[in-house]
DNA sequence: CTGAAAGCGCTAACAA
DNA sequence: TTGTTAGCGCTTTCAG
């Protein structure tokens, strides 16, 4: 016999496959005895219920999808693996999707989780709108995507946290500071920060826009190129980039130049990963709490479950919204301490 | 209506179940007129088919479990990354299972990714040797783990790779080299061929034995003290770590005390992932080809997959066996080059 | 406390 | 070229 199944179980324990349904799932009363007899016949047979079937039965899969750009990102990395974590302590499985920042990937990708029936999706690809997405058929929540409409966005504050690291780099007495971004939009709360905080120094903003999609070659030339033209009369003192790689980048142009850090040139980057500080410990950072907002995500989203489970009329408080945490300036030797 | 389902489909178009079924999943003889019908019926009502029905039906979920570590890790999110394009390129999906390098904890992904009837599984965690395994009931594929018995095995030539950096590092005229390794163990490819090397050369090995649960604070205090206490008459003069995490940590030391690199002290890593090459430029490393391992282990999957179901006498040579590919040794300037 | 029968949404014989 | 019937493996009324 091939995998045996729930039937060749009651047949084995001389019962009737509600009975073995019922011991399965501790649902009604049971008499000992009978349970014995059908725990015996699961082992003897080795049986192991079959999820699929479950699933088109109860009409719910206890599988989440999870859309990111790659997990070959410390940032998505560690996010992912935090909420694969606590969402497989919550009962659930994960199916994972690499959008790549792909707006057609990420399309096919919720389709296929769709039809697969997952109870609930976190994305935190950045590719399109959430709030434009087709009919969604299952609760969604956002981690730092633009326009989420009506569905739960997570994200750290990124306006504050911009401007406090901006506002330590004037601190510092540097005036001429370089902003690194992938894209630049009037959306980018990381940008925003930065040129108000420039702005209400009486400085100027300056921005590079590197792309996301560029090869990390690129990148650097594009960098090292943009710094090498501006070493003149009004060489750029300080970075402030809106993520850690791109710091990396402004580091490793400083040391290839013989530029002393943090003496003439400082840099501050974004995200705060495991990863990255164990890397570059000296690194200046704004660190995002990404424990706290996988947390957060997943208990918008197993809420948001249940509440369509009950069906009672559900809270409508409870949809849509910002959740914004705080993040918090971690300081290295890539920064100067502020003028008293 | 909630979501409309094939019947409905068939209803609205005036043709039987049947029918839309066949232009679905287009097979079988049907008219034109009858398409355009069933198409339009699809159409009007927003219908999508129900995955897990189909699943229940085919009896093959076209989904892949994914067992490693943790993506938080660069070289295993570097590693499923690959992994889920791949599959989902060959039309399959992926559950993502962060063992943590915990037997228990992979034990019961198994489990349940068993009842989910995945189509195959690839593992790339080290908890337990595969071979002890309860009855697996889909292809199952290893990366770089050890004894995987009938499973076939997939990994980089650890062996050749450590030997060929150690003798590199002999080479510039090192003579005290230590190993970091998380786990020593006569099994350990890495360890064997440093050890060999040295022996070879007629120097006597080093091990640092850092752990893999232990906190990134405490090996970096291990790591420390174990240098700062041989700064004496004989100091380490090279590491060679069994991943760039470690020898980011020896780096680090170097930079904390002044010392010189590669004058002094020179390092050389193991993994060669894209972030910490970006993060690190100059670490010399021994890079594992993560695409290359990805694409052959997607493919030792499928091909297994495909010999199962078509059923006739699986040939036997398809199954179990290392596939080993090859490593290239990346300097940099974190190592001297050989003396002439 | 236990069982018989119906059905979750879809596909695969077998007829027509 | 299309429809009828049965069934994938499980749970759930509703009876007993």
């Amino acid at each position: 016999m091939a995998q045996p199944k729930l039937g060749d179980v009651a047949a084995r324990a001389g019962v009737s496959p509600t009975t073995v349904s019922r011991v399965l799932n501790n649902r009604g009363y049971l008499s000992q005895k009978t349970r014995d007899k059908v725990f015996a016949a699961i082992r003897e047979l080795g049986y192991r219920p079959n999820a699929i079937a479950r699933s088109l039965q109860e009409r719910r899969s206890h599988i989440i999808g999870l859309i990111f750009p790659t997990v070959a990102h410390p940032f998505y990395g560690e996010m992912v693996y935090r909420l694969e974590s606590r969402l497989a302590n919550a009962g659930y499985r994960v199916i994972l999707c690499n959008s790549d920042e792909q707006p057609e990937l990420e399309h096919r990708y919720l389709d296929m989780l769709f039809a697969h029936q997952v109870d609930g999706i976190i994305t935190g690809s950045h590719s399109q709108a959430v709030a434009q997405l087709p009919q969604v058929q299952a609760p969604l929540v956002a981690i730092d995507r633009p326009e989420t409409g009506p569905y739960p966005n997570i994200r750290s504050d990124n306006y504050a946290g911009t401007r406090q690291a901006t506002e330590h780099l004037i601190g510092t007495g540097a005036r001429r500071i370089l902003h690194i971004t992938s894209t630049l939009s009037e959306q980018n709360l990381r940008q925003r920060g930065y040129a108000d905080a420039l702005t209400a120094a009486g400085l100027s903003p300056d921005f590079l826009e590197l792309g996301f999609h560029e090869s990390s070659e690129h990148q650097r030339n594009m960098l090292y190129e943009y710094l090498d033209a501006h070493r003149g009369a009004q060489p750029v003192e300080a970075v402030f980039a809106s993520n850690d790689t791109y710091a990396s980048l402004a580091l490793a142009w400083a040391q290839s130049r013989r530029v002393q850090v943090p003496e003439e040139f400082q840099v501050i980057g974004f995200d705060g990963t495991d990863t990255v500080h164990t890397l570059l410990p000296e690194l200046a950072s704004v660190v995002q709490p990404i424990e706290a907002l996988a947390e957060r995500a997943v208990r918008r989203l197993t809420e948001a479950i249940a509440a369509e489970t009950e069906e009672d009329a559900e809270p409508a408080d409870a949809r849509g919204g910002e959740d914004i945490l705080p993040v918090t300036l971690r300081l290295g030797g890539t920064v100067r301490p502020a003028r008293g």
